[in-house]
DNA sequence: TGTACATCAGTGAACGCGCGTTCACTGATGTAC
DNA sequence: TGTACATCAGTGAACGCGCGTTCACTGATGTAC
């Protein structure tokens, strides 16, 4: 566990370079990363970097998982402060959450749920637990007020193929809401970050909405009650 | 009316460039657009563009009116078959066509949709008209719905602020939804594009859902009953 | 109908820039005996 | 504790590439008389 001098140094420059990266990432989005750039404000020759990083996939890759985590650390931040049986503080603290790192963010939030990046693709291996962190708190939250009554919307009728994705899903994630709850739970979830997308990606009129805060709060009522959260 | 030989070249010579700006924004990106791969394409001398587009940007923006007026044109021509009095069957036929063409067309839905493109932001007087062709087609759908009391979604507690930009979009759009259904019906707008969003960005995973046509046909019920359609 | 001039599409060279990645190298740090 | 060797961070040059944009130019097309 202890580490050498160098070890330690090695450990700051991948953070460093992490850092920077993220800052390129605001400044001139994901399809103008460049290891060069960030060389330069490393202070350090182009092909230094190589020894930190195999190649500009990976430097994406890297950033993909920290901006994952960060939103991912965001949402548990809000929800240590929420009692765990009221649900509806906790879907409404988890939305605002990320609503308000998205919009603190929006660089990052762009990389991970905006167009992706052409010729790159996130190996899975890597970005699929940090990346699904939120929607596991989502689900998380609304089976346990479906097991403790408190999630009573409408019965759906659901498309067997549909069905099975549903019972697949309830296997692995341990889960025990039924097909129409799950239904309207994704729908939750894509509404919740559709939201989001609009207002962070300028979708909205420049002034048509004065309290764009306001708007999400109407928002979060609607997926609410859409999904029968009480 | 009459064009000379010149003028016609020209004008077909603009199609030409928007189609294969179009053909690249497929393959590279936004970021990745090029006046001088375009020249290539077009076989002429990379200067030779400037004699139609002023700059980079200018293209940007011819592609994105064009993206635009696509979606508008398969929304409109989606809604031909659909009668005027079924709201329920027009507002399915709108999310479906949404849905289609991005499938069909991600990079330019991308460009409309996703994360901003850096350093370029779209001049409102182009982009404003057929940005808002679909967004229109939804408000007066809705709006149809409820004047024909078919729009009995449930009455909502609003922000007096936000309730002061609701009254102002009625003036805008001549439009007689009370403040509960313009709320409900700027959600059912995000949460479509929000569903659409995660299909087209590749935000399920890989094999999550068997079947994402059936998964958004249940979207489309669900958002529905949140707006109260019926 | 014919000629003189103006307009315009396209050329080719140039400017100054940035990029990813490889490679042989130096010199400092770490490790095994 | 001291020395020999291995590891590793960082250098500097090079490869081959692409970009946006400007400018003076040629030659074809269009227009006015």
């Amino acid at each position: 566990m202890t580490q050498t001098p160098r070890e330690r140094a090695r450990q700051q420059t991948m953070v460093e370079i992490v850092a920077i990266g993220r800052s390129h990432l605001e400044l001139h989005g994901a399809a103008g990363l460049s290891l060069r750039a960030v060389a330069r404000d490393l202070g350090v020759v182009s092909s230094a970097v190589y020894r930190y990083v195999k190649n500009r996939d990976e430097l994406l890759t890297l950033l993909v998982v920290d901006g994952y985590n960060a939103l991912g650390d965001a949402v548990d931040a809000a929800l240590e402060d929420v009692s765990a049986e009221d649900f509806k503080a906790q879907f409404r603290a988890t939305g605002r959450a990320v609503r308000e790192w998205a919009l603190a963010e929006p660089a990052r939030y762009g990389l991970l749920f905006g167009s992706p990046v052409p010729g790159y693709e996130a190996p899975a291996e890597q970005t699929m637990t940090p990346g699904t962190r939120v929607v596991m708190r989502l689900v998380l939250i609304l089976d346990a007020a479906y097991a403790a009554g408190q999630l009573t919307g409408r019965e759906q009728v659901i498309d067997p193929r549909l069905s099975a994705d549903f019972a697949a899903i309830r296997q692995d994630l341990g889960v025990t809401m039924d097909d129409s709850a799950l239904a309207a739970g994704v729908l939750a979830w894509t509404s919740l970050f559709g939201a989001v997308n609009f207002e962070v990606f300028g979708q909205y009129g420049a002034d048509t909405f004065s309290t764009p805060a306001g708007l999400f709060e109407s928002h979060l009522d609607g997926i609410e009650s859409m999904v029968g959260l009480r």
